[in-house]
DNA sequence: TAAAATATTTAAGTATACTTAAAAATTAAT
DNA sequence: ATTAATTTTTAAGTATACTTAAATATTTTA
């Protein structure tokens, strides 16, 4: 299948299982850059496949064979993600930008050695679960959005769900990564935003921020 | 650019420098599994790129500019090679197959970091060297191939020019192996064989194999 | 060196993955 | 509940990278 095949299931994929749940041809159209009418042609090229489920003016639903491409991709993605992160010193927004590269050009095989190698890992340097080689992802999340959590706990760090190399940028100069520990001293309910301290900094979170960064109870 | 021109510009700097120097469209196209038509008509789109010169029924020849993209892709494929070979249990002709999807999805800042994580290897598994990151060629060859060996001279491997699978299943079965040592016990001329012996193997080898192992004099 | 064989080029056509522009349907706003 | 705004779809068209078939040029060989 192609890359654009790829990428069009991977978008459904993570729409459904992260964002708001719009899976509607022009959301993808939206995360793919491409234009809507190319989004729709695709959904309808891709049902004949049997890859996904086309109603007119519907969500698209991936079928049992679509999620499973989607899946085997993810897999790739996120194994390219925890290598090249162990191996070489590259930011987590540099080493996604690898990864959406390599992730069509990586054999089962390739995948398989790169995953026993890394001793099987379950999670990727974001914290996002690594289907397993029959693309399955065999662990629970428990985890939180920080903007759901209790002023006054303390939480680990567990996913950084963003691709965009400003906010890794804030991340790495503020301690904000994978398995660190923080405490919530205050969330401010009506603005939105969330206080908390982190390492020696204390520091005032607005939405924007607060959605992506996950963490699970200590 | 994309994948298909850094096939075609990689298929001819290949040809050129390997083969019987043969870079007319024709041969470019068995090399790459397209028709001759398909090659023609890529022959003239990558000259109006100033990427090769073209001149019906004439030869393609590189322009600087086309090499120095060649030299780029070579340079990731041998990287790629040198890399997967060291950390992964795979074959010459696995790592190929892989080092030939990664090649064109690799950027310049990964083979970088590929290169000095190996210590800037100078030649791949295969014994081919490795173009620097300025895409020159620091080594000089001085090996030749089998077929050219002189009789009860020892030698070196230092190449094994080949993709196929069966040739380096043969290798390993027999000890062929890139900086093993061997000795030709003859020269049989008229029938274009060689006869060498390497570890506890004595072997006759025909021509398509003693064309594509090179070696060093000892 | 002329005929036969081979290679290259031209021409016409295809599939993929897009585009823009307009029409149709849905969703949101008043 | 209409109207307005937004989305989705349809339709027509484009670029890339191929294909096959036929025409033309080159190379081989007898």
């Amino acid at each position: 299948m192609s890359v654009a095949i790829e990428n069009f299931v991977k978008a459904i994929y993570n729409n459904d299982n992260h964002d708001i749940k719009n899976t509607k041809p022009g959301n993808i159209a939206k995360k793919l850059g491409i234009s809507n009418a190319a989004a729709t042609d695709m959904a309808k090229k891709l049902a004949a496949k049997d890859l996904l489920n086309y109603e007119k003016y519907q969500e698209l639903q991936l079928t049992e064979k679509g999620t499973k491409m989607a899946l085997n991709v993810v897999r790739k993605h996120r194994l390219w993600e925890a290598f090249l992160f162990k191996m070489f010193d590259m930011s987590l927004h540099d080493i996604h930008r690898e990864a959406e590269l390599l992730e069509h050009q990586t054999s089962d095989l390739l995948a398989d050695k790169i995953s026993s190698y890394l001793g099987h890992p379950k999670f990727d340097p974001h914290g996002d679960p690594i289907p397993n080689a029959d693309g399955k992802i065999t662990t629970e999340d428990t985890s939180i959005s920080l903007s759901e959590a209790k002023e006054g706990k303390t939480y680990i760090i567990s996913r950084l769900m963003s691709d965009d190399k400003e906010f890794f940028d804030f991340c790495a100069q503020n301690e904000i990564k994978y398995r660190n520990t923080l405490t919530v001293s205050k969330q401010f309910i009506s603005n939105k935003m969330t206080q908390i301290s982190i390492g020696s900094n204390t520091l005032v979170l607005n939405e924007d921020f607060t959605k992506i960064i996950y963490v699970d109870e200590n």
